[in-house]
DNA sequence: TCATGCCGGTTCACTATTATCACCAGTAGT
DNA sequence: ACTACTGGTGATAATAGTGAACCGGCATGA
């Protein structure tokens, strides 16, 4: 099923900061040969999942996936558990919340509250982090398998800030902590003057599926402000796990 | 690329009305052996596109789908396009509107917008409808291609009212009727008291990508409304064909 | 004006893959 | 204890996918 895995490869290529591709750039970027590339990306057109652009040539997502999202969502709410959740967190804590998806080695958030502050932290819906500087990719590689934390670290890590960790055996030190304590206090590893807190979302097979995460400017991320929202956001993705089909004991803290 | 066609037709099984399958179950659906479904399905699993119960041992849509979906909304926008043409078309006409997706042979809405009147028609989001019968499917048919066009004959065209188009001579004609006037009108084909009409949207490829429709009472659709109706909803898949990059020319009425 | 280099797309000899069937273990009903 | 399902697996027979070289077109630049 080789084949397959490369099909469905050429599909994670496509992001928000890259939503389209040429041929011959896709492949470059997949590592694929150009006429392979093509016919795999012919068979997903034939099935609605990739479209092309009659004058540019470029390839795109198709709207076939737009379907499957649906299905998929009506079948097993994501939003309908998670935005309740955000809401609430952001009511307790008083900062913006989000939830990152974790999906092929990528972290992106698809659920925002924001704070009503006027000094707020504020995401963009579908924004890809970093995996290895933002805390929800970090809690999410925690709990990944071991080839997904090799296929971070083998890209080595790039640095955001001064305090992003950048190296790789300090790096596998701090997994090993959010293991064992079922969360992460990020000090403005990813954006300086940016701080969050965040803790797994499992799902039934109990594999890390995302990330539920507050953030606040460092001035607001005293130690008082830091225990109330590491309650809240722990709590909020225990439930969120128990909503999954996870079976979280949820007493960890 | 026959695998990835396989895998990719596997995913179209998955449906509101049949979301999860056992293993022997979506052989039999898909025509497979039971042991290179399986493969197949190990091959999505690893990506994220098809998660399964550990418990049920069913199989599922997964998390990478809505990753997908939030990817080709951001960069080609549906609903920001539809919705505004919707609430257009039910604030004209006063009764509800909707937008029907053509993918992989079958129709399923996935935006509607509800007349405000206490006698209207309803639809369920994500719902699928018979294409030979309902306005949507019908307009999306006579603008796809004779392959996709004998398949849906081939199965036979199942009656759900006495109006029901049956015989198949007669539904390539109504087909031809379509394709020269641009859209449907729909007495009771699908469901008894119910009158449509539907308009096809195209994309940048002069694809049929789905309709725009409106529905009724039948007590409500006399001449007079069945024309405004029938301009408004055909103005407004013209919009959307052209904010989706077709080119229409907007003046066949 | 000609040369270079990239683009999307295609061809065909070469090589890898996948399909199928029989089978296993488990479970529910008779 | 027998039957008929289920999910899942492994080895051989049969079929598939791969990729270097090529095409025409289009820019850039000498």
């Amino acid at each position: 099923m080789q084949t397959v895995d490369k099909a469905v490869e050429l599909l994670g290529y496509f992001s928000e900061r890259q939503p389209e591709f040429g041929l011959s750039e896709l492949a470059r970027t997949s590592g694929f040969d150009k006429a392979s590339t093509r016919r795999l990306l012919l068979a997903l057109i034939k099935h609605d999942y990739i479209e092309q652009n009659p004058t540019t040539k470029a390839y795109r997502l198709g709207i076939g996936v737009l379907r499957l999202a649906r299905v998929r969502e009506t079948s097993t709410p994501t939003e309908a558990i998670v935005n309740p959740l955000l809401q609430k967190l952001v009511a307790i804590t008083g900062e913006s919340a989000h939830f990152s998806l974790l999906s092929g080695g990528r972290i992106s958030s698809v659920g925002i509250v924001e704070s009503s502050k006027s000094n707020r932290i504020s995401f963009v819906q579908g924004e890809e982090g970093a995996i290895h500087a933002t805390s929800s990719g970090i809690v999410c590689l925690a709990f990944s398998s071991d080839e997904s934390i090799n296929e971070v670290l083998k890209d080595g890590l790039e640095a955001f800030t001064e305090h992003t960790i950048t190296d790789a055996r300090q790096f596998r030190k701090m997994l090993q902590a959010v293991r064992n304590e079922g969360y992460h206090i990020n000090h403005e590893l990813y954006e300086k003057d940016v701080c969050s807190i965040a803790a797994p979302v499992f799902n039934q097979a109990m594999r890390p599926i995302g990330a539920l995460a507050v953030a606040a400017p460092t001035s607001r991320f005293g130690s008082g402000a830091k225990k109330q929202i590491l309650t809240a956001v722990y709590e909020a993705a225990a439930a969120a796990s128990r909503a999954f089909g996870a079976e979280i004991d949820g007493s960890k803290l």
